[in-house]
DNA sequence: TCCTTATGTACAA
DNA sequence: TGTACCTAAGGAC
């Protein structure tokens, strides 16, 4: 599920299930289990996204002081492909034994599962994060002139420019192949091929988008004229649920030209695109 | 029950 | 460029 609407609508959910109390904290999994011990009874004061990443903050009160001299210790988690994050309500079942790192108040419990990052750190660890991740569109301190200026200045493709966290955070997979299509875009095109009026469009689009991914969960790209019920085809069928172009779409029609969508591997990603609506 | 796949990243060579 | 890492679901048998 994660690429960056997915962490911020996380950040959301913390913070509305916990913020301001004082949580137990386990690693029934173990291998967060001291991290664990020191802020189990301390109060989740906050929650932060940028990018991909996910940052939940810790106050001073309790073990977690020594951490804590700027008033903050953050775990920091990355989902990486496979994480995944589940809420529910107090009580807490038992935990399964894959269950990295588990928050429980009395109202509340969540369990994370299989992130490829779950850490303890400080206040400057967490900036240094920050300063290698590029503009995030769901943050409101983005700045996407600093990503054009990055792309207009390469000739590697903006489908693999548009998947670099340093240049632009929080674009996955999907959102690439979507968003790309949606401006009929050529993915194989040099960054420094783009116009600064195109780069402003995608950027535009790129914030609608994910910030209707964080309010509902999910990926939707198609524009109100190419829904299911507006063409009269059959909806998706798919575990990963919302409606898309070209994504996981390949050699199916196009929505809009019927040509068959096309896939290649970029990078040891699948790259989806449709040869003739997208122009190099 | 086994095999493949996945919305990701980091590090080695 | 290749490989390692982490988990669960779906499909093939």
């Amino acid at each position: 599920m994660p690429e960056g609407h997915t962490i911020h609508r996380l950040a959301q959910d913390y913070t509305a299930a916990f913020a301001r109390t004082a949580v137990r904290v386990t690693s029934p999994q173990g291998k967060f289990a001291d991290s664990a011990a020191l802020l189990d009874g301390t109060v989740l004061t906050t929650a932060d996204a940028h990018g991909k990443h996910l940052f939940l903050g810790f106050g001073a009160a309790g073990n977690a002081a020594e951490y804590a001299a700027e008033d903050a210790a953050w775990v920091h988690i990355h989902l990486g492909l496979f994480g995944k994050v589940a809420f529910g309500p107090a009580p807490a079942p038992p935990p399964t034994d894959t269950v990295r790192l588990r928050l429980a108040n009395d109202t509340s419990y969540v369990d994370l599962r299989g992130p490829t990052t779950c850490a303890l750190i400080t206040d400057p660890e967490k900036q240094a994060i920050h300063d290698r991740l590029g503009p995030d569109p769901l943050r409101p301190d983005a700045d996407p002139a600093a990503a054009h200026r990055r792309i207009s200045r390469s000739r590697t493709t903006i489908a693999a420019l548009l998947m670099d966290q340093k240049v632009i955070a929080g674009v996955g997979n999907v959102y690439r192949a979507e968003v790309l299509f949606r401006h009929g875009i050529d993915p194989y095109r040099p960054g420094k091929d783009l116009t600064p009026a195109e780069w402003d469009t995608i950027w535009q689009d790129l914030t609608a988008l994910m910030r209707e991914g964080v309010r509902n969960n999910r990926i939707d790209t198609v524009r109100p004229e190419h829904t299911p019920e507006a063409m009269g085809r059959p909806p998706r069928v798919d575990d990963h649920g919302g409606e898309v172009y070209v994504y996981r779409r390949a050699n199916q029609p196009c929505h809009l030209c019927g040509s068959p969508i096309s896939t290649a591997d970029l990078a040891a990603r699948n790259l989806f695109w449709c040869p003739t609506c997208q122009k190099r």
